[in-house]
DNA sequence: ATGTCGCCTACGAGGCGA
């Protein structure tokens, strides 16, 4: 096969959104998209829907919070849920949509959220991740955001070390602003989260073990984010936080990127869009051949 | 504007998270 279009979205709840979703993965020919936010468990996920347009899904999901899938045409391999050392959050609190016995535990025994799936297509090690918001500088939840990212770049670390020429993308809600430039107004950012030096120093950690940006690298700009209220995509007051960060050899097979900002318009969108990029599933299999010249 | 969403509990409106 030739080209391979792979993309992440955070959909803000798959249960509003599959017609939208599917529409625009037939649209816009996606082989693969990593979802974040699906806010359902398996048994509520809409399949049917996914199966008719000729995607399979594998998803991890508990109840109405985060929940990240893989839909795909062609085959997944290897399905994996979380990463090691992965870190929990929170109390148990077992409600009637989810009893004491779905929470699993950490190595510490805070109930783990469902935020990290990955799987094998084509060779390549596909992850759809979503990054903790962090919610307020100071809040648990922002010790934990940069608690999970660091553990997220060991187990990355360990993969590449083991498996240096692995096609290994790590794509989703990063729930960061790396740049200056990703927020439209630094000044409304000052003492928030996603801007903070702790954060983007989380995110370029990921550079030393070898892992690039590959959209921004593409050369393409754009937010990904716009939230709900103030009018904020109207006056174009977005984030840029979505991001496929790829090994240098899942580098090496891209040959295109782009943003889907057509998708944050129209009915019931999610408050982010797509963020895509064509592989050359060639260039791999041609590096396997012996050179014969 | 604390300005909008989506899902929960529990049946209506409030809470939570983003």
């Amino acid at each position: 096969m030739g080209g391979m279009r792979v993309a992440t979205w955070n959909v803000n709840s798959i249960r509003s959104r599959a017609a939208r979703v599917v529409d625009w993965m037939l649209r816009d020919d996606v082989d693969v998209l990593a979802m974040q936010e699906i806010k359902c468990k398996p048994e509520q996920f809409p399949l049917d829907q996914f199966h008719a347009a000729g995607y399979e899904v594998e998803l991890h999901g508990f109840s109405q919070w985060n929940g990240v899938a893989i839909a795909s045409r062609l085959p997944m391999e290897n399905v994996r849920v979380g990463f090691p050392h992965m870190p929990g959050f929170g109390v148990v609190k077992p409600t009637a949509a989810m009893p004491a016995s779905a929470f699993a535990l950490d190595e510490s025994g805070l109930p783990l959220e469902a935020r990290a799936i990955g799987a094998t297509v084509n060779g390549i090690d596909l992850w759809s991740l979503y990054v903790p918001n962090g919610r307020e500088l100071g809040d648990p939840h922002y010790d934990y955001k940069l608690n999970w990212l660091a553990r997220l770049l060991d187990s990355a670390q360990e993969t590449l070390s083991a498996t240096p020429d692995l096609p290994l993308a790590l794509m989703g809600d990063w729930n960061i602003a790396p740049l200056d430039e990703d927020v439209w107004d630094m000044g409304a950012f000052q003492g928030s989260t996603h801007v903070s030096e702790p954060e983007r120093a989380a995110f370029r950690a990921f550079e030393t073990i070898g892992m690039r940006d590959v959209v921004r690298d593409a050369g393409v700009p754009g937010y990904t984010y716009w939230d709900y209220k103030q009018l904020r995509f109207p006056r174009n007051e977005g984030m840029r936080i979505d991001f496929i960060l790829g090994s240098p050899a899942f580098a090496r097979l891209v040959t295109g990127a782009h943003i889907e900002r057509n998708e944050r318009k129209g009915d019931a969108p999610s408050d982010h869009v797509p963020v895509v990029v064509d592989l050359d599933v060639e260039t791999e299999l041609d590096d396997d051949r012996p050179m014969i010249f």
